[in-house]
DNA sequence: CTTGATGCAAAGCATTTGCACCACA
DNA sequence: TGTGGTGCAAATGCTTTGCATCAAG
């Protein structure tokens, strides 16, 4: 896994690349998304980051625009949930799809070879030119199970 | 696959069961989905039954009210894109997955049953009771593909 | 007749945009 | 200093809701 410092130099020379410009709000995202693995929406970060940093003033409208930004040079990706909305996480790691339980939210990782392979098969098939791919299995995770058995 | 009459008895007797009544505006959804096997969006919906049918008064709300009603039935299915928002079919065929053009939009239709097996198995290992999946394969369609190669 | 359904317009909600001001480079 | 970034508030776009009226049972 990449280090903090070198994920910071690398989003530093996109944007240099890009004549865009280092700030701090942009740094604060950047570093909130790498410091907490888990899956945000983009409100979710707004919050936190107004909470642990209330001398940064920062917006919303900002939190959207960077977000947009990371997700376009691939720092960040996203998966959307019916009702839950859109949310983010680092993209740096290994592709991988996700178990999301309906009733708490969890969200739970993981990653499968087999499934993979197949994926490229079925495009080749179709002769798509193949560019994302996601996977969501749905359901009731171990312990909301457990939860509704005690009622 | 099964008839319209056949569909239409079983919708009947499912809002019967349900105290909720049998409408004009709830068969004329319900048909069109059936009559048209693709993936439209609300508004599609609301604009194509205007015009099919000049003679009856249908709102867009009536159009999500009773989609919603026919999702939750297992009736209809969908399916949420980025940007081009959620659209819906019947969802009486087998389980399947697609295959999405971000260029054109077009979308196939596919199914592998390994790719079902893997997905159960995944489920079961980390005690998940599934509920629903979907896959969806991001990419460029042939056509596309071809339109991009004589520009 | 009773109850649920409908259309309309208003309200909601998440996301985007316009703009004057601010701060990197 | 100039250019792009920011916060704010207004605007947008999709979806839902409240309500008076209508129609199915």
């Amino acid at each position: 896994m990449i280090s903090y410092p070198e994920l910071l130099e690398k989003f530093k020379d996109l944007l240099k690349c890009n004549s865009l410009k280092f700030t701090k709000q942009r740094e604060l995202i950047l570093k909130f998304l790498y410091e907490n693995e888990d899956h945000y929406t983009p409100e979710d970060i707004y919050m936190l980051l107004k909470q642990q940093h209330p001398d940064i003033n920062i917006g919303i409208a900002t939190v959207y625009r960077t977000l947009t930004l990371l997700e376009e040079s691939k720092i960040v990706s996203s998966i959307s949930f019916g009702i839950q909305g859109k949310k983010y996480e680092l993209g740096l790691k290994k592709h991988h799809d996700h178990l999301i339980c309906t009733k708490c939210g969890d969200i739970i990782e993981f990653y499968d070879e087999t499934i993979e392979k197949r994926q490229e098969a079925i495009a080749e098939k179709f002769n798509f030119k193949m560019t994302g791919h996601t996977m969501k299995i749905e359901g009731i995770c171990e312990d909301c199970q457990e939860e509704a058995l005690e009622e």
